[in-house]
RNA sequence: GGUGUGGUAGUUCAGCUGGUUAGAAUACAUGCCUGUCACGCAUGGGGUCGCGGGUUCGAGUCCCGUCCAUACCGCCA
């Protein structure tokens, strides 16, 4: 027997046991006459003594193991005279009689410990050394920990999985897709799901009533921290349910989550329709973990002779509570931070309310103390307050420029806190987004996503003000999921595809397998996916999703641990029937 | 596709306005040390300064190109 405990579980009570541990070398620690060696697995961490007196021979060979040898070690539980605190089982020591070195290892790149001294390149090329650092693996038990309480929730709510295939067609629209030559089908390619989102609207008409699958997913686009290009997602699907069923049902799974995982009890989570998260925080997935709304100052700051704001289309405030003390130099750096080209911002205004009530503005020689005054009610400012203005021509991307500014004030000021959480739905989002580029609508969540019932009349007159029944569930700023109730009528879909400028053929093409399902009695149905990476990064307080995903890609879509993706060999392609023509 | 940042010892980094033999910490090896747990002390090995070109008497340092990494913008229904 290769072990009878493992390192995270010896205690005072087994004083005097004989035991057997198999496990790697953490470090050695050399004492002259004594040799001390942390011996390490993934349920903690346990120290074994060898002593120059007792057994020589042994105690020499030990002072030759090296880091991450794996050894199989029998010995007694012994109680430390010099215990150590930190340590689970700080209080015992075992004293080995026996040692056997099961594989000696090279020296690791980096160091094993949660402080390791690997950067990260180093780390993802030698990942299976990096899972074997604490603070890694927990990541990975943390998400395993949650996919599990998802299922059991989701079995609890009479949920099936069901597992969909992963090798599809290309959907047009949407992100490109990775695809798969076909050698039975010579010049065919499957694509790799971007989600298996017509496959579980069909398993409704196929009456499963509620699906769920938690499953790969696959986008052939840009990468980013919290984005791969594959990834994992907690898909569902529910049929004869309106908004608020889907709603209800996975506002609880999220509350389960936190309750079982986090020990945090939730409450309701608020909705706010994306028009007015737009107005108000410039974005559809605003961090609600700090107030810091948009104030709309047309009416207020317009017709004063400063050309900026008069011939500025929008502009709008926030208020930093408590930021009147920032200096001329923090405010200069705030003001950089909105000028960088990702940010765009032509220049920032700030007012400060001073201690006397007064306002103290970069613009005081357009603006009275009496507009100011104004100004400060507007925004609801007091004593100590900073006020904070962008201005342009384009109201939406000014409003993107103040959210940016907005978050990092949140972040400067502390507001951001790791361990507080803030949920809300995002719901009524547009039906349709335009294109300049394209100059065509496309589906803003997808094509089968169905309209708000009395926006139907707009689908001809006003495409772009049409309300879908979609919706997002947004945590600190991050959209973990989303979903919508989709068109179960295949006329109204036709008349989707025709908004979309379809072509009645080429729906046909794409999707005549799910519009021709639908003839045959589907049930209204709707449901969500979560991105299971991001929900997971934020319960562990990261910003990537690299760190709880076991062997993640890199920036550019490389997995440098595999060297992947490579070239194949000349015989595949002829197999495949295909050539590679190099661009130039 | 674009912008910023970075690339120097196994590793993480320092190296100023160009100037002798490129440093520190850590890791590694050897020795000393009987209660350490980030042990300590001593000694030692370890470098094509990402790659290519240019400027210069002289380039880790300046310029151009290129590759790689990374964050972001575009993109991601």
């Amino acid at each position: 027997m290769y072990r009878t405990k493992t390192c995270g579980e010896l205690r005072l009570e087994n004083v005097n046991e004989i035991v057997t541990l198999s496990a790697w070398v953490q470090r050695t620690r050399k004492m002259g006459g004594m040799t001390f060696v942390d011996l390490r697995d993934r349920y903690g961490v346990t120290q074994l003594v060898f002593n120059n007196e007792t057994d020589a021979e042994l105690c020499e060979r030990a002072n030759h193991l090296g880091r991450e040898f794996v050894l199989q070690v029998t010995g007694c539980v012994a109680e430390r005279s010099a215990k150590n605190a930190n340590l689970p089982t700080g209080d015992v020591e075992i004293i080995v009689s026996e040692m056997n070195i099961l594989n000696e290892a090279v020296t690791p790149p980096f160091t094993i410990e949660d402080e390791t001294d690997g950067g990260d390149d180093l780390r993802m090329k030698y990942r299976y050394l990096d899972l074997r650092r604490a603070c890694v693996r927990k990541n990975l038990e943390l998400r395993h920990k949650m996919a599990f309480e998802v299922r059991r929730y989701l079995d609890e709510q009479g949920f099936l999985e069901v597992e969909t295939p992963v090798l599809v067609n290309s959907t047009p629209e949407g992100a490109r897709d990775f695809v798969v030559p076909s050698r039975m089908n010579p010049g065919q390619f499957y694509a790799l799901p971007q989600s298996p989102q017509t496959l579980k609207q069909l398993l409704m008409v196929s009456g499963f009533d509620r699906y769920f699958q938690i499953v790969k997913c696959f986008r052939d686009e840009d990468l980013r921290a919290d984005r791969q290009p594959e990834f994992t997602q907690i898909d569902c699907e529910m049929s004869f349910v309106e908004q608020d069923d889907v709603l209800n049902i996975f506002e609880g799974m999220t509350k389960h989550l936190f309750r079982y995982i986090k020990n945090l009890e939730l409450p309701d989570f608020p909705r706010m329709t994306w028009h007015d998260a737009m107005k108000y925080y410039g974005s559809d997935k605003p961090d609600t973990r700090f107030d810091m709304r948009f104030v709309e100052l047309m009416d207020v700051l317009k017709g004063y002779g400063f050309a900026v704001f008069d011939s500025a289309a929008y502009i709008g405030g926030i208020c930093a509570k408590g930021a009147a003390s920032y200096t001329r130099k923090q405010l200069d750096a705030l003001t950089d931070f909105v000028k960088r080209p990702q940010i765009g911002a032509k220049g920032m205004v700030y007012a400060r309310v001073e201690a006397d009530g007064n306002v103290k503005s970069s613009v005081d020689k357009f603006y009275s103390q009496e507009v100011l005054q104004q100004l400060k009610l507007a925004m609801n400012a007091e004593e100590g307050d900073l006020i904070l203005i962008l201005s342009g021509d384009d109201v939406n991307k000014t409003r993107k420029q103040l959210c940016e500014l907005r978050l990092e004030m949140g972040s400067q000021l502390g507001l951001r806190d790791k361990n507080k959480f803030s949920c809300l739905w995002i719901v009524d989002f547009p039906l349709f987004e335009w294109s300049e580029e394209d100059q065509r609508f496309y589906a803003m969540h997808h094509p089968f996503t169905s309209p708000r019932l009395e926006d139907v009349p707009l689908l001809d007159s006003n495409p772009g003000a049409v309300r879908a029944n979609a919706y997002d569930m947004v945590i600190n700023g991050v959209e973990v999921g989303g979903g919508s109730i989709r068109i179960h009528d295949s006329r109204l879909q036709q008349k989707m595809f025709e908004c979309l400028g379809f072509t009645q053929e080429e729906a046909e093409r794409r999707f005549g397998f799910l519009m021709n399902a639908f003839k045959f009695g589907a049930p209204p149905h709707g449901g969500l996916a979560y991105g299971l990476d991001r929900f997971v990064s934020l319960f562990a307080g990261l910003d990537s999703i690299r760190d709880v995903i076991a062997f993640p890609k890199n920036n550019s879509g490389r997995d440098v641990m595999l060297d992947a993706p490579g070239i194949i060999d000349q015989s595949q392609l002829d197999e495949l029937g295909l050539k590679i023509e190099v661009k130039e």
